[in-house]
Formats: C-alpha cells, structure tokens, sequence
DNA sequence: TCGTTATTTCCAGAATTATTGAAGCAATGA
DNA sequence: TCATTGCTTCAATAATTCTGGAAATAACGA
C-alpha cells in the first residue's frame, strides 16, 4: 500500500454513508450482501449507493460478485488490514511506547505468514 | 467512536499532505515534532501546514504542546486505536472468516484492560 | 416479445475543501 | 522598546464531491 493508495481508501472511508455499507459489509462476511439489501437496509436511493459501492470498489475496498441480476458486495479484508498497517506503520519508530499500537502494525505481517 | 467521529477522522487522514503529517508524527513517537519542524521536513508552507494541523487535531487525531515559541504536535495514539476498533467491530458477525482481523477489532478493548 | 426487477449511468445544482498571499499574534532576545 | 522567530488566522479562488431525478442496461419470468 503506497500513500496515494491509502488516501483513495480513507477518502472512500470518510462519508457518511460509505462508512455505514463498509462496516455493514464487514460484519456481513466474505459471502457478501446485494445491492438491493443494502439500499433497503441502509436506507439510501439505489443511485445514490450505487454512486457510493462505485468509490468503495475503485478504492479495492470492495470486491462484487454477479448472481443472476443480483450484484454481491462483501469487504475487502486484506486491503482494509493494508490500510491499518499502513497507517500505524513503524509506529514510534519500532520502539515500544504503546505496544498495543504496535501489535496492530503487524497485522499484515502475520496475514502474509497464516495464508488464512 | 461514533460514525460521525470517524467521519471525522478518516476525513482528516485522507488528504496527502496531512496523511503524511500523520504518519511522520505516528513514527517520532509521543514526544512530538514541533510544527517548524514538520514543514521543513516534509517542505509544506507554514500556513498550510497550520491548516492541516488544525483539521488533524480538530479529528482528535493530534495532541500538541507548546513550549515556547514551539508547538509540538503528536500522534493521538489512542484515537487512532479508536478508529481501527470502529472500522473493523465486529467483523464477520464475530465469526473466524478471518482471525488476524478479529484480533485487530480487539485492541481497543486490549488498551482498556492494559492501562498502558 | 413484453413487463418487471436489479443496478448503473448521466446530469446539474449545492456544498465542501485545499491552497496561498497577506496580515496578525505571541514569545524571545538584544 | 524593537526586531525576529514561530505559528496562526483571514480572505478569495479553484477544484472536488454529494445528491437525486431521469434514463439506460441487463437478467429474468410469463
């Protein structure tokens, strides 16, 4: 993840409703939901999310799959665990001032490491 | 963290200048880098840099203190632990889809155990 | 083929944001 | 007190973004 990257990611991330259908998305699961759900459970004009899942799909936070006339979106874990390494990347410059933070930056690392 | 804080705080991060800003302040640790040093470092305008200091620690997402003339300015490491925990809460409906992002929607509570 | 459903694209207006020159303020030292 | 340094605020412009109505596309069933 190189900085340009992270900034289309956070910048996706950062509205309101995009928020709303990430999250909704992740605590879904990797099997996903429709478009159609989300906008009824969401509560948002179909155009509108579809302008929204549009962002979140160019920013790799998404990944859809087509099922007859039904489009599933579900998260995408690694590129959100990307981001977060990203972010707290080298945190205090490898030192241990917080070494919770620190555990988080490796999350990456260990993915990498677990193939899951 | 409530949606609108992270709103808030992603918003702050996704904007290159101040991604940058962020990461360099994440990586010198809590004690800080005064704002001189930060625009010379990263060779922003100082008034720019003010602006985008500001936004950032409107967010939450930066501590500062003044000594001085200086103003040092540091990560809110604990806001950006926040952030994370918001972002990846509850992930897969607490299911084992993927454990490694499990454990990072976690630090949060970590951090509120450990006391650091 | 025709109507319906699921989703996307097009468009235009309203709102928000980034940038920078210039000016302001506060702390310091001579 | 005066000049300097460090940083912030103000103001104006340029660029980007969100939203929703209307129309388009694509899959399905009758």
């Amino acid at each position: 993840m190189n900085s340009t990257d992270a900034v289309a990611a956070l910048a996706a991330l950062a509205q309101e409703t995009r928020l709303a259908v990430f999250r909704l998305l992740v605590q879904a699961g990797p099997s996903g939901v429709a478009a159609g759900e989300i906008s009824t459970r969401l509560d948002i004009p179909a155009n509108t999310l579809s302008f929204h899942l549009k962002t979140l799909s160019q920013a790799g936070l998404l990944e859809s799959r087509q099922e007859g006339r039904f489009i599933y979106y579900a998260a995408a874990y690694a590129r959100m665990d990307d981001l977060i390494a990203f972010l707290t990347d080298n945190c205090c410059n490898g030192g241990s001032c917080l070494p919770k933070t620190e555990q988080v930056a490796t999350v990456e690392k260990r993915r990498a490491g677990s193939a899951a």
